[in-house]
DNA sequence: CTTGACCTTCTAGTTACTCGAAGGTCCATC
DNA sequence: GATGGACCTTCGAGTAACTAGAAGGTCAAG
C-alpha cells in the first residue's frame, strides 16, 4: 500500500506552498483528501496529478475560473473538445494583447530612461516633466484588461 | 475666482472613476480638496495635474508605492534626479522580464492551439493531455530554497 | 522526555480598486 | 414651492489569488 503524502510532501512535489493547497481545497479546486489518525491530510497520486495540472494551467496565465472550467471538462470526457480549444485560443489572444501593450510600454520607458542626466536635480528632471500632463486626455481606466 | 471642479468633473477630466479619486484621497495619494457649502469636494488645477500624473505613472505599470515615491521626489525638487532614473530603469527591467515570460507563454499556447481536432471528444483531447503532467517535476515557484 | 519540524484551524492582510446602500444637495422645470 | 433626477456624501463590503500569523496538536529522533 502506498503511504499517502503529507501536505508538505505534496507541496514539494508540485512546487506549491502548503497554504495554497489548503486554499485550493477550500475553494473546491482540489477535493478534500483522506486524513490520518492524527488528522493530517493524506494525498494520493490522483491528487498529485490534479494539482500539477492546476499549477500548469495557472502558470500559463489562466485564472482559476478557467482552471475550474477545464477541470470540469476533463471530468466529463464525452463533451466535444472544441470548448477546450476555444478557451486556449481566447487566452492566446489575451496574451498577444498583453505583449503588445507591454512593448509599447517598454518603448516609452526606454525613452524616459535616457532623459535623465544623473547629475541634475529633481527640479530639472525631464522624466518628471515627461510624466506630467501636457494633454490630459480622458483615458479609459489604464492598466487593467478584464 | 475659478469655480472648482466637482469630483465627477475631475473624474471626466482625467479618465478616472470618482470612487478611485476618493480612494486616492483616503490613502494619501491626493490631498483632501476644499469643500463647498453643501460638503461637495471642490478641486482646483493643481489637483487635476497631480491626478493626471498619478494616472499616467500607473498606466506605465508602476505600483502605487512607486507613485508615492515619485510624488515625494517631485515635491522635494532639490534632491538629485538619479533616484527618479533608478525607478524608471528598474521598471524597464521588470517590463522586459514580463515580455519575455509572455512570449514563452504565447509559444506554448500557440502549440497547444494546434493540438485539437475540433471534432474529437475531450477524452482524446491533446490539449488536456499536454497540460497534464507526464513528468511532475518539482517546479520552483519564486522564492523557495531547500 | 524533550526538542523541533511539521501539521491543524481560523483570521486577517495584501493590491488597487469597485460596488452598493442609505441618504443629502443642486438645479431645472411645472 | 414642489418635484424629479443627476449628482454628491459616508461607510462597509467585495474582488483575485494567494500569503502570513497566532495558538495549538502530532510525530520521530535523540
Amino acid at each position: 500500500m502506498k503511504p499517502g503524502l503529507s501536505i508538505g510532501a505534496l507541496a514539494k512535489a508540485t512546487g506549491t506552498k502548503a497554504e495554497t493547497i489548503r486554499y485550493y481545497e477550500q475553494i473546491g479546486i482540489l477535493p478534500p483528501p483522506a486524513r490520518t489518525a492524527g488528522n493530517y491530510r493524506s494525498y494520493d497520486g490522483e491528487h498529485v496529478r490534479r494539482l500539477a495540472f492546476v499549477r500548469r494551467v495557472r502558470a500559463l496565465g489562466f485564472p482559476l475560473e478557467t482552471v475550474r472550467a477545464l477541470l470540469a471538462l476533463a471530468d466529463q470526457p464525452d463533451r466535444p473538445c472544441g470548448e477546450v480549444d476555444a478557451l486556449v485560443v481566447e487566452q492566446l489572444r489575451e496574451v498577444e494583447r498583453k505583449i503588445a501593450d507591454l512593448q509599447r510600454l517598454r518603448a516609452e520607458l526606454d525613452r524616459l530612461a535616457h532623459q535623465c542626466r544623473n547629475d541634475g536635480r529633481v527640479a530639472d528632471c525631464r522624466i518628471i516633466e515627461a510624466l506630467s500632463p501636457q494633454d490630459p486626455a480622458p483615458n479609459p481606466t489604464p492598466g487593467d484588461r478584464p
